[in-house]
DNA sequence: GTCTATAGAGAGATAGAC
DNA sequence: GTCTATCTCTCTATAGAC
């Protein structure tokens, strides 16, 4: 059995994504993760919030090594950018539409409510951001036009996310991966 | 002053989608609502989840019944639904990114955890969903591919808001503007 | 119907034995 | 460091006076 630091972590981070952070209580989580209640006010002496903010961390940096590790197998961007699509689809039906985003659920509920736990989220998305504006590049468009694709695909994807949990479909996947992919196109190679 | 059960409607809308739902009190609700809390029970006898439920679909009529103004101005459908768009970031900054999308916030909390509520959420998408669709048909998208470029645009739309209200910016709404009018673009003149 | 008071459960957080 | 017991606060929900 892994540590109980893990256990907690990795139990939080389940059940925040899934039910939201102000929805799920510390003790559900020591509960479900058969950990001692005082083990997370050992480890975490910030409470609640410190925990958000490592989940919230973690997540991101866990999601971004998904990424990574698709785009390096595939053949070029708009595969890697597709598979990635794809792959968040697959995702939701394995686990019945529980897990998708790892940190959206969180942010949502946070931005204007708890600001330390609003900046860890938007220092994910500008993790994920810088990283895909990086590939967009080195894929051949122009600089100044990365960021705002790369905005409009993680936004595309966030949105299929709510849709297709909320619909409990991946028809939203789908079509977003298709319109992600339309733009690709669309700025690789521009019409005349 | 509005009437009781309205303004704890009104305010039980606005403190949801800006905390969310767990992370709102239906102490908070009446209080600021300045009603007794007694009210609320009387109004809606399912408590919590029934008020719930109805700030879903109202909420959701509201939006709807927004997207169908600025469509009825606008000259074509691409320039509706730029316009809407950017209404929506004007919003996002003139309230200091507290009222984005009316619903999404609790839908996604609610996604895993509170059938009735992912069910009314569900109902407020697909109805925007047909709005949408029709409008694309009438503007000469073939009805096969409605749906589809319904569900990107109204999931670039979320995932906007989402990365909009993170990091206290509009630049997503804007990215998502421009992919949305692509998208258009490249439907209503495909490439040969 | 309006409003107050409170029940009963559960939250986050802490103290202290071991 | 592990774990239990408990404190205080807030939550949803209800009872009942007016």
């Amino acid at each position: 059995m892994a540590p109980t630091r893990e256990r907690i972590l990795i139990t939080a981070a389940e059940l925040f994504r899934r039910q939201g952070y102000a929805g799920t209580g510390l003790k559900q989580v020591t509960t479900q993760a058969e950990a001692p209640f005082g083990s997370l006010y050992h480890f975490w002496p910030g409470g609640k919030e410190q925990l958000g903010e490592e989940v919230i961390r973690t997540g991101g940096a866990f999601f971004l090594a998904l990424y990574r590790a698709i785009a390096d197998e595939a053949p070029d961007l708009p595969t890697a950018i597709g598979d990635f699509f794809t792959g968040a689809g697959e995702t939701l039906v394995a686990t019945d539409y529980l897990d998708a985003c790892p940190i959206a659920t969180v942010a949502g509920e946070v931005a204007s409510t708890h600001e330390p736990l609003r900046a860890a989220s938007a220092g994910v998305f500008e993790s994920w951001l810088a990283a895909l504006s990086d590939d967009l590049e080195g894929a051949g468009i122009p600089e100044p036009r990365a960021r705002p694709i790369a905005l409009a695909l993680v936004a595309g994807l966030e949105g299929a996310f709510l849709l297709c949990r909320t619909l409990r479909s991946t028809e939203p996947m789908d079509a977003a991966r298709a319109a992600a992919l339309t733009v690709l196109h669309a700025e690789l190679e521009p019409a005349p």
